[in-house]
DNA sequence: TGCGTGATGCAT
DNA sequence: TGCATCACGCAA
């Protein structure tokens, strides 16, 4: 299947394609090692079900942090208010605001009590692309999802979604993509210190909606 | 390029 | 209690 036509399809009608074609992935799915996950993550697609119908997306960016030793995580110093969601059972969600006005959605990984988190920076749209745009209030595709912000914005998440755990009760999952193969690049991370080796970003090298910077 | 915006967490 | 710091986006 091409592309271009998945994003040109109507958008509902779409979701319960996929959902047929894949399952919501099992939380155990995060229980690995965090860099294994964040490159496992692309090529997934992000559900969450609202009122009026789904919102979807293909997941074409994620960064990986870790616990203690990695000065770039909110975890690097053990558990705090904040961070104690990152040690938390795989699969929880944690969402924190950033620069005061952003929100950043991860997945928590790692089994419990290990420190451990995937940002999604960026996806495709599949659907609910009328909503988003609106919410967004831009007409490009391209620049729709294609940061952490614009994601967190256009799929209305916010600190409401903290520490739940991403499955279908809570009103976001994730369903596994079985149609387009991934070329996955590595890339340092973005927007933190300059780490010697640090080499945990991942992105689609095919997609137009990977976040720029 | 610079700024808005507010919670966080370390230093007092 | 104070105050740098911050996984960013947008207007210019």
């Amino acid at each position: 299947m091409d592309r271009n036509r998945v994003l040109s399809s109507d958008a509902f009608k779409l979701v319960e394609n996929y959902s047929i074609l894949g399952k919501p992935i099992e939380l155990t799915f995060f229980a690995r090692h965090t860099e294994e996950v964040a490159i496992d993550l692309l090529g997934k697609i992000l559900v969450k079900k609202e009122r009026d119908g789904y919102l979807a997306a293909r997941i074409v960016e994620t960064e990986a942090y870790f616990g203690p030793g990695d000065p770039a995580s909110h975890a690097h110093r053990g558990p705090t208010k904040r961070s104690k969601v990152m040690f938390e059972e795989p699969g929880t969600i944690y969402v924190y605001l950033c620069y005061g006005m952003h929100f950043m959605l991860n997945v928590v990984t790692e089994k419990k009590g290990i420190a451990g988190a995937v940002l999604i920076r960026a996806a495709e749209p599949l659907a609910g692309i009328d909503l988003m745009m609106q919410r967004r209030k831009t007409k490009s595709l391209d620049l729709l999802l294609s940061g952490p912000a614009r994601l967190t914005q256009a799929f209305d998440i916010n600190l409401r979604y903290n520490a739940k755990l991403a499955n279908i009760q809570n009103g976001i999952f994730f369903i596994q993509d079985a149609y387009f193969p991934v070329r996955i690049v590595r890339s340092r991370r973005i927007g933190v210190p300059l780490i010697d080796g640090d080499n945990f970003r991942f992105y689609d090298a095919d997609s137009k909606s990977v976040s720029k910077r």
